[in-house]
DNA sequence: TTTGGAACAAAAAACGATTTTGGTCGAATA
DNA sequence: TATTCGACCAAAATCGTTTTTTGTTCCAAA
């Protein structure tokens, strides 16, 4: 039955996302979706399992959400910009869900890591050929496609903790988009 | 004697870079300073109190030096270059100094967190600046500069951890000054 | 004014007893 | 055969207590 399988998903990324994974138990995602603790283990092979496929759909989720919001579009330049709010709204949420992510972000658990360092490879790869596209179509200058790439990742990277949790609410999308027009244009005169 | 309360300043700051702060006790540095326990809190108020003085002089001789290599250049695009880069180097040798730094960076100290943000205040203001000369001087065409020199700030904030963790050891210099060559020019064929 | 040794209270570490919890097994069920 | 469950186990976490370490103070001496 993968209807079961399913629901053990769904029981656990609830509980995990009020309470992190530390703090959540077998028996309690065993009591909330109904059923015996060994059912757990007939699906899954271990507790770090299920929150590992927990992680992995979210990560999923967001490729689709990004890839969807990347193909609306035409110009590169609108690819990107669609690529970079996608990213931080869903972010956003994610972190709105994810209420017990403080609690225990101190611990590294390796499928995290795992998922995390698979997204950066995602998003390097996918801006690359934005930026790829754009050189070849005349409307961007990259020299290295590969190298740039990779420093937007890691400013976007860079951006996830200030732009979420500091206080004072500054507008994200007004503070994304100036940092999108300096990508673009640069702040040299021209 | 003002030269004891340096002393004590300085083994406590290389006992701490070999160990962090939490694993240093104030027995260890009386001992390699040589001078009794109680001396040591003749010339400071507490332990925390040394490791502030510690953090806050190393702050100042990093401001020091990007004040230095900022006067050093002229034009403000050669001031941000010089800045960065220095910033970057400077870095990556405190890290290598601070071996401990790892171990115990999950606790916060609260004159870390001081000192880090009054950095960060500096930082955004002389990028504040350097962009206003910029425009002043007609040869930037900077929108909000304060809104930049933030984002600049969070660039190099995020640049911070890949740049001197990551293993594959890629050049700094070559990274940094394609992060800047986008930074004046952007991506966008002109 | 400065220093060191002794002394103190608070925090940390050590330790053992007890409970919780991730994971397994075999029987039962359907 | 595929699935589920209750009982069970060993490892880990928790708790209460004792012991040790460590930050800080005091006082006499230099």
């Amino acid at each position: 039955m993968e209807d079961k399988k399913e629901r053990i998903l769904t029981t656990a990324q609830n509980i995990f996302a009020r309470f992190g994974i530390k703090k959540t138990t077998m028996d309690e995602i065993a009591k909330m979706a109904r059923m015996g603790k060994a059912t757990l283990y007939y699906y899954f092979k271990s507790k770090e399992d299920i929150f590992a496929e927990v992680i992995h759909k979210e990560s999923i989720t967001l490729k689709h959400k990004l890839t969807e919001a990347i193909n609306k579009v035409k110009t590169p330049k609108e690819k990107i910009t669609a690529y970079v709010l996608t990213r931080m709204k869903h972010l956003k949420e994610l972190v709105n869900y994810y209420s017990a992510l403080t609690d225990d972000y101190l611990d590294h658990y390796s499928f995290v890591e795992k998922e995390r360092k698979n997204f950066t490879l995602y998003e390097m790869d996918t801006l690359k050929n934005i930026l790829l596209m754009g050189n070849n179509q005349g409307v961007f200058q990259v020299k290295d496609v590969a190298i740039t790439a990779r420093m937007l990742t890691i400013a976007l990277k860079g951006l996830e903790y200030p732009l979420i949790i500091e206080e004072k609410r500054v507008d994200i999308e007004t503070e994304i988009n100036l940092m999108l027009e300096i990508l673009f244009k640069g702040v040299e005169k021209r």
